[in-house]
RNA sequence: GCUGGUGUGGCGGAACAGGUAGACGCCCGGGACUUAAAAUCCCGUGAGGGCAACCUCGUGCCGGUUCGAUUCCGGCCACCAGCACCA
């Protein structure tokens, strides 16, 4: 009988449906574990090759754990709310909500045809209105916290798409969708304030099991420095406040820049307005792309009329602008060191103006003494003599004392522009009144739904399509019951995907976000997986909502994440990323439809480390077809010994051993390998039934469908899916006899066999006796021997 | 520049509390079965030398520690990813 795959699969896919064979319960004897996938956002053209990796990876983690005796929770849901769905219905005149069904539908189908062991009973869509009513009822409480407030900030702005884009959405510096150029533009914009919670998602990163990038790449981003706040005096009576994590060198500040944005600048009345006015128009008109460019020269204008003092020499210093000072970070302010600097250092060497050394070390005549850690101060007064170290520690005690600054802890960091000017997103449920500012929706009033309108194109005003909705605009406002008007942008798209892991737990509930119960019993979540581009993005963001949620008592932990675990993109077989344009896109139904959902899995495990990028080989998916294949056919061709003992107990042990450790710690294609191995000794050996048990069972995460139906064919009776995950023996590990090598000065020139836990005597004069081993030390003394039990024995001769 | 990571056969990759380098798979070669082919099964497959037994070399490069280094240490080089005029 041939190994029919698509009889096979499509068999126990419907008994797993119809028996909901992998829902999980809310509570239970058995210990709880929750793993975790980042769900997909359905697109039209289904899923790729990509979405198999991590899906398959967890999924075997999900099946062995609950043949371990977990309760498992394993759920799955749509991201559905976003600008392609959007685009597609603007396109083809269909309503988003019908695009997004037919997306799940399809996508639905095509993760059954993979066989995985979701819990589709919770499957959640971010677009539906009992899903996302949770969505704006965290937002509410966002804003009762003082979280989320109107900012007018300057945006990406699409020139041909007339629409703000994300600074994820441009890609070097045009827009991702039409290739148009970006322009910043201000524009009044719903903000999140993550920034209160920067310190927080630092610290807490101690307390969570992420893979060492992912912590690094979010400590990065955050940006969290040291440093302090110095206030300068102006020559007009003003205050310039500055942030520097360098304040041992003020002595060394013989400048200051401020940005060309910097809100003094328009109080000032200054003797060359012209030429300012000038530079400030130039930085405008430059894209954050354009002036972050390393390669240009530094350039910048001096401020007539008016100068800095130097709190610490009391000497006036000129003042610049200059773009190579950025607004958004710090206080849009410098001191200048050009001296332990290197911008400083350029600007200083263009605009001819003083570099003092006040670190010594270094040689300030070719470049800036940077890193000057070692270096001792000079020329600074109260701090000559001192190491760096102390000299921060003094002046800031100093400037503290003199009421001129103070140790400050700055971030990169900034708060999270949550408008869009979108349709196929949450309505944002706020309406501005003309007596009450701003006024939050009241509870009762969520969902507020998203109206049906005709037209989704974004308008020539680039307000959102809602602000043509007249009807829906108008309303009253909560608080006063005057005339207001309904917010018209939309929430990005990572709203929904914020919090969805908590919905899972409890996803029918109709009166809060989830039971408290259901909470307490599964969060944190034990396991996620997902990719590295949402580390600074989904990952943070659902952090941040979470520790909100905590805060306010919704939520009962800190960290909504135990473990946090990253695979590798999947390349096409050219080793280039796949993309439509490039005409390399694989799609895993072709490969399901000529080789099996099993050995689909099976490959995307077997191709190499999870967490490395990975070529595909649609050569190399045929190994792991021969694979099943060769399983089949021991059962088939009657080579499964019955009655009998077996000879491959250490073999059995071993397997165990190695594919249940592989499991926990990614190593997929090596547990994979194992497997294969083992089959190979079935096949100069044929194992008993109870050796084939094991293997099934070993197999079954892997490959389900086909573990299962051998199962059955074997009357092993039940489901391989639930039978107990075996234990291995360590003592049964140990080969008979075992090989162990010989060296002669290090070099390997023998091997011989011996009972395992020889001692050594016994193995040294075994390893003498061998006839390649004699000639090699033949007329030499030794002078040394060593031996590590049971695996070599080294002579040394002279 | 900063941060994290990676360099091993023709290819994907194993092995690292230092201990037989190349597991497993792909490709390729040979054989069995077959009228033949496919499929399947068996054997071989790092490089060089030798009829062979064997020998020499070999894990990015240069050094070091060690009986022994892909693994540890020092110094380089290359590549990948993220951030980047962040004060």
């Amino acid at each position: 009988m041939k190994y029919d795959f698509t009889g096979i699969e499509s068999k126990w896919q419907k008994k797993w449906d119809d028996e909901k064979a992998f829902c999980a319960s809310n509570g239970g004897e058995r210990p709880k574990f929750y793993v975790l996938i980042e769900f997909p956002y359905p697109s039209g053209t289904g899923l790729h090759v990509g979405h198999p990796r991590p899906f398959t990876a967890m999924d075997i983690v999900a099946r062995k754990r609950r043949m371990q005796g977990f309760n498992v929770l394993f759920p799955i849901g749509f991201d559905a709310f976003g600008l392609p769905t959007e685009n597609y219905a603007i396109k083809n005149k269909i309503h988003p909500a019908a695009v997004t069904r037919d997306n799940i539908a399809k996508f639905t189908g095509q993760l059954k045809r993979l066989g995985y062991s979701f819990d589709w009973e919770r499957c959640v869509d971010t677009t539906d209105p009992s899903y996302y009513k949770w969505t704006q009822w965290i937002f509410l409480k966002m804003f009762d916290a003082g979280l989320a407030y109107k900012a007018l900030i300057p945006v990406n702005w699409c020139t041909s798409c007339k629409c703000v884009l994300a600074n994820e959405e441009v890609v070097d510096n045009v827009c991702e969708r039409c290739g148009a150029d970006i322009v910043r533009r201000e524009k009044s914009q719903w903000m999140l304030k993550i920034t209160k919670y920067a310190q927080r998602l630092i610290d807490d990163l101690d307390t969570v099991d992420y893979v060492e990038r992912v912590k690094a790449q979010q400590r990065n981003w955050i940006g969290r420095s040291v440093g302090a706040r110095i206030d300068f005096m102006t020559t007009s009576g003003d205050t310039i406040q500055v942030f520097t994590t360098r304040q041992d060198t003020l002595y060394g500040a013989t400048y200051m820049v401020m940005s060309p944005e910097h809100p003094l600048l328009q109080k000032w009345t200054l003797d060359n307005p012209d030429e300012i006015k000038a530079y400030q128009a130039l930085a405008a008109k430059k894209s954050d792309f354009e002036r972050t460019e390393l390669v240009k020269e530094k350039s910048g204008v001096e401020l007539k009329g008016i100068r800095a003092v130097n709190p610490v020499t009391n000497k006036e210093i000129p003042i610049f602008i200059s773009d190579y000072v950025l607004a958004s970070y710090g206080t849009g302010a410098i001191m200048a060191v050009p001296g332990h600097d290197t911008r400083d250092w350029e600007f200083a060497k263009i605009y001819n103006l003083p570099i003092v050394e006040v670190v010594s070390g270094g040689d300030i005549s070719k470049e800036a003494y940077v890193d000057c850690d070692s270096g001792i101060m000079v020329n600074s007064g109260i701090l000559n003599g001192l190491s760096v170290e102390d000299a921060k520690v003094k002046i800031t005690k100093w400037l503290a004392k003199e009421g001129l600054g103070e140790e400050t802890v700055n971030f990169k960091l900034r708060d999270w522009v949550f408008s869009r000017q979108r349709y196929w997103g949450e309505p944002i449920p706020i309406v501005n009144c003309e007596k009450c500012g701003y006024v939050p929706l009241s509870e009762s009033d969520l969902p507020l739904l998203l109206p049906e309108i005709e037209n989704y194109e974004t308008t020539e005003t680039g307000e959102s399509p809602l602000a043509a909705m007249t009807d829906w605009i108008s309303t009253v406002c909560p608080k006063c019951k005057g005339p207001a008007k309904r917010e018209t942008d939309t929430m990005p798209q990572w709203a929904g995907s914020s919090w969805y892991f908590l919905r899972y737990t409890d996803p029918h509930n109709d009166t809060a976000l989830a039971g408290r119960d259901a909470l307490s019993y599964w969060t944190p979540v034990d396991w996620y997986n997902g990719g590295m581009e949402h580390t600074t993005l989904h990952l943070l963001y659902s952090r941040f909502w979470h520790k909100f949620l905590y805060d306010i008592g919704v939520v009962p932990t800190a960290e909504p994440y135990n473990k946090r675990t990253s695979q590798g993109m999947i390349l096409a077989e050219d080793n280039q990323k796949m993309s439509k344009s490039r005409g390399n896109v694989i799609n895993p139904d072709d490969y399901i439809n000529e080789y099996g959902a099993d050995t689909l899995r099976l490959y995307i495990m077997f191709i190499g480390d999870f967490e490395k990028t990975a070529a595909w080989s649609s050569q190399a998916v045929k190994g792991c077809k021969r694979f099943l294949d060769r399983i089949w056919n021991l059962a088939a061709d009657g080579a499964i010994l019955k009655d009998a003992d077996s000879s491959h107990e250490a073999a059995i042990h071993r397997a165990i051993k190695k594919v249940g450790n592989d499991i926990e710690n990614l190593k997929f294609n090596t547990a994979i390998a194992t497997l294969m191995a083992l089959v190979n000794d079935f096949y100069i050996t044929p194992p008993t039934q109870g050796d084939y048990k094991v293997l099934l069972t070993l197999l079954s995460p892997f490959a389900p469908h086909i573990a299962e139906e051998l199962w059955e064919m074997q009357g092993f009776g039940g489901y391989a899916a639930k039978e107990a995950w075996p234990e291995h023996d360590e003592s049964k590990t140990i080969e008979a006899q075992i090989e162990i090598a010989v060296q002669v000065l290090g070099k390997l020139r023998s091997t011989i066999k011996v009972p395992p836990d020889c001692d050594d005597d016994f193995l040294i004069e075994k390893a003498k006796a061998d006839e390649k081993i004699a000639r090699h030390i033949e007329g030499k003394q030794i002078t040394k021997t060593i031996v590590v039990k049971n695996r070599l024995v080294n002579i040394i001769v002279c």
